[in-house]
DNA sequence: CTGCCTGCAAACTCTTTGCACGAAT
DNA sequence: ATTCGTGCAAAGAGTTTGCAGGCAG
């Protein structure tokens, strides 16, 4: 849930960017950064609909990419046939890596400073100028393989 | 294009793993692994029917991932809606950084050696282990912006 | 009022799959 | 002779888009 207040908030941003603040966007945008883990544009969808049930998925996969564009979501794609989204709080999002379990579908966050850093140092060799970069690495519970049970699954 | 002895070698491969060597797959494998850059099905399937006209998009499908699992070849997804593929001349694949030119869609591999060590590092911290990793790059060619033209395109 | 935005449903892209026929062993 | 493998076409999944009507500015 968001307060009146974020909604004041996104009313200006959408203005500001010479878009129209609909209900639906507004309920959109409520809905993403109320998530606190990643998220489909379906699960976007469900919880859009909880706010505003008027909300079509037509107008969640159009409002992404504008909440993407300015760096309010973060796109995560693990390469899994469906895109993940993830409320941007910190940071621009280039500096971090996905530690992707294969087990439980769980994505973690980590830090990784130096990704700009190479991304920068190998594009400049090839004349080219980084956009963004992206480091993952998919792997396996220790768990589950020792004890038959994931913590995060059953 | 390859020889006669090729086709043995993969004959003698698809054997040893309980496969039959039939027509196509040996077309297909032929076609993969004469490509020099990396290539999506659709390209193999059409380079492959230059060798044998009756592969089939199935058929192609249906071989890729016979050749990803036994390292002929390798899988590499930007994310871009089609994977690509790449045959897997030298190590295995786990070492290797792309950096994808955004103007001209052109995949550059780079040796990165520390990223097996840094999936290792930050997957025992969670209690995983790591079975792959992914380091890309994604930019813009400095020449295009500048002169207007990439020399890799028009 | 004007025209941006919407929902709906169809279209799209890439990939997978069911089925009956065909060929490798 | 057995199966495994094949082509075909349909099905799938996720996403995009054309269109007629609706609501924000």
């Amino acid at each position: 849930m968001s307060s009146p207040a974020s909604r004041d908030i996104f009313r200006k941003f959408l203005t500001r960017k010479g878009l129209r603040a609909t209900n639906q966007r507004l309920a959109i945008f409520d809905a993403a950064l109320a998530q606190p883990e990643h998220f489909t544009a379906e699960q976007l969808l469900d919880y859009a609909r909880t706010i505003d049930d008027s909300v079509s998925r037509a107008t969640v996969y159009r409002t992404l990419p504008i909440m993407t564009e300015s760096a309010l979501l973060r796109e995560v794609d693990i390469g899994s046939g469906e895109k993940f989204y993830r409320p941007n709080r910190d940071g621009d999002g280039t500096q971090v890596a996905q530690v992707v379990c294969l087990d439980c579908d769980k994505i973690y966050e980590i830090s990784a400073p130096f990704m700009s850093w190479y991304g920068s140092t190998v594009s400049s060799k090839l004349g080219l100028t980084p956009v963004r970069q992206r480091l993952q690495v998919s792997a396996h519970c220790n768990r589950l393989r020792d004890t038959g049970t994931c913590p995060r699954r059953g």
